[in-house]
DNA sequence: ACAATCAATAACCATATGGTTATTGTTTGT
DNA sequence: ACAAACAATAACCATATGGTTATTGATTGT
């Protein structure tokens, strides 16, 4: 059963070690699978496989140096999520105002 | 190992039937397990249990009444979700101008 | 009273998932 | 040339997941 992009986006960030993961490349920037296999606190291996699924996901794109991988995130593919809760979520107020707001800083 | 809040509500809505079953009962409001296993197109067995993951990620609120039970979505779990676009997602542009437009839309 | 309906639970199963260690293939520094 | 470093892959493992059928408990209609 061939998975929907939406789906593939949900999972990848099901998982608290791969959503730490991207948090990191969203903060940081640029990184290697070394440096990232230092913050995640599990093995290099745990860390590639988390990383293939997240690009599945179209959540980080990798790029070759050398003998080392730099992985960043491509928020972009948030948009199958942010799509889906404007679609579903957006019936609720609230925490949408506080939403507003991060647009209008946008804004300047 | 306990799990977070935001990580009950991403799991919880990674899985693509799961996730069908909050959709409609966000489109159709309240319904029954029975009327929700009609629509699933999986067993009874099967809705209960997804229910049960929906209702630990307080997506959903169920009413007994005799002897059938009535779910109902509770869409302000979902601000977990936006919580953590906003804190991750919102570097990026584009598509959170279309959801400007739909909080424009709801300022009417 | 009793058959039927509804929903939860139990018991089970196959597969997916998230982790590990070991290995391999490149690339780099000396 | 060669040892070390980096990252991917392989092989493996325990547990979680999503599904099934069977059963149970409660409620309802006749």
């Amino acid at each position: 059963m061939r998975q929907a992009p939406t789906t593939h986006v949900f999972r990848a960030l099901a998982d608290p070690t791969r959503r730490g993961i991207f948090e990191e490349l969203i903060r940081q920037g640029e990184q290697t699978v070394h440096a990232l296999t230092r913050y995640a606190g599990v093995s290099q291996p745990a860390v590639s496989k988390h990383l293939t699924v997240l690009k599945r996901a179209k959540l980080v794109r990798h790029r070759r140096e050398g003998r080392e991988t730099h992985y960043c995130a491509q928020p972009a593919a948030l948009g199958a999520m942010v799509d889906w809760l404007r679609d579903y979520g957006a019936f609720w107020r609230e925490r949408f105002d506080r939403l507003e707001e991060v647009l209008e800083r946008m804004e300047e």
